[in-house]
DNA sequence: ATAATTGCAAAGTCTTTGCAGTTTG
DNA sequence: CAAACTGCAAAGACTTTGCAATTAT
């Protein structure tokens, strides 16, 4: 394997960055960086998809490792999904997807109380793939604002 | 608890008048309304919690008519989806939930050419379903909207 | 009558897990 | 070196499907 530190000319050194800054979080938890890992996260950040199954991202790995098994792929997948560095979104039917988290946020605003609670971009996830999926509609990135009643209004 | 031990003495008659219209759609389409059928859609309807898995579902007919197959379940489920009866929705892990659809319509507008597409109640079952879940949220049943591109403006 | 539906069992997807060997830090 | 990770194969959860028998209209 060619030099595994020298970070690989071809992305933004933005996303290397990026993927860098994944492995290390994983080395600060007790982790190790194997080959399998580092192509996993790579896979993730530089996918134009940015809905990939369990499978797409084996595909892509493979390609280049193939060695690395799917199983890896699902543990790894958990381990950063508990990293809280990508989100699984369970659509309809057929697998799951994954996407790195990003921090836009939205609010759900209880019209009984006032509360406001913050909701992370892959709380729309799910529905923005969809509007897409079935209505060719690009959902605006700008905050969203929901109305509603909290647990609280909703139980009186 | 008024005190008959026959389910059907409980139902409101505006629940029994829409497990029949359900049915009558069923047989409007060349189906059969058979005791399984009839049982599912009646939990369906008359659930308290209104997010059921097959499993749900399964135990509630099953009480009552131990014979009722489980796949009698997920083909009669998938039936009721494709008439719109029901929708599914898929969470993030585990098995899916079932629940009727109801009616209420949502709008996307575009931001540049002000394209107002409609939207059913159910492009947002799955989200008011996940912020039920996550947040113990209730989504607003009163129209929502949503801005963004639409198809062609999204490409220019 | 006859086409739809069912129960059953078997198969299909997608995902998780036990284990022995390998690799990372 | 010790703990973490891996490939593999097998199991698990949830859902679908082929088929002969049954049932609704």
């Amino acid at each position: 394997m060619p030099g595994a530190h020298h970070r690989d000319a071809h992305l933004h050194s933005d996303t290397s960055e990026r993927i860098e800054a994944i492995l290390d979080l994983l080395r600060s938890e007790g982790g190790r960086v194997t080959i399998g890992r580092r192509a996993i996260v790579t896979a993730l950040l530089t996918a134009n998809d940015h809905h990939l199954t369990a499978e797409d991202i084996a595909k892509i790995v493979q390609d280049q490792h193939p060695d690395v098994h799917v199983s890896t792929i699902y543990r790894t997948l958990e381990t950063l999904e508990r990293l809280r560095v990508i989100d699984r979104v369970s659509l309809g039917s057929g697998g799951a997807v994954y996407h790195p988290t990003d921090h836009t946020h939205h609010h759900l605003i209880c019209d009984a109380c006032g509360a406001v609670i913050e909701l992370g971009h892959e709380a729309l996830a799910p529905l923005k793939a969809d509007l897409e999926d079935r209505h060719g509609f690009t959902l605006s990135s700008q905050p969203i604002s929901l109305n509603g009643r909290c647990r609280e209004c909703a139980a009186s």
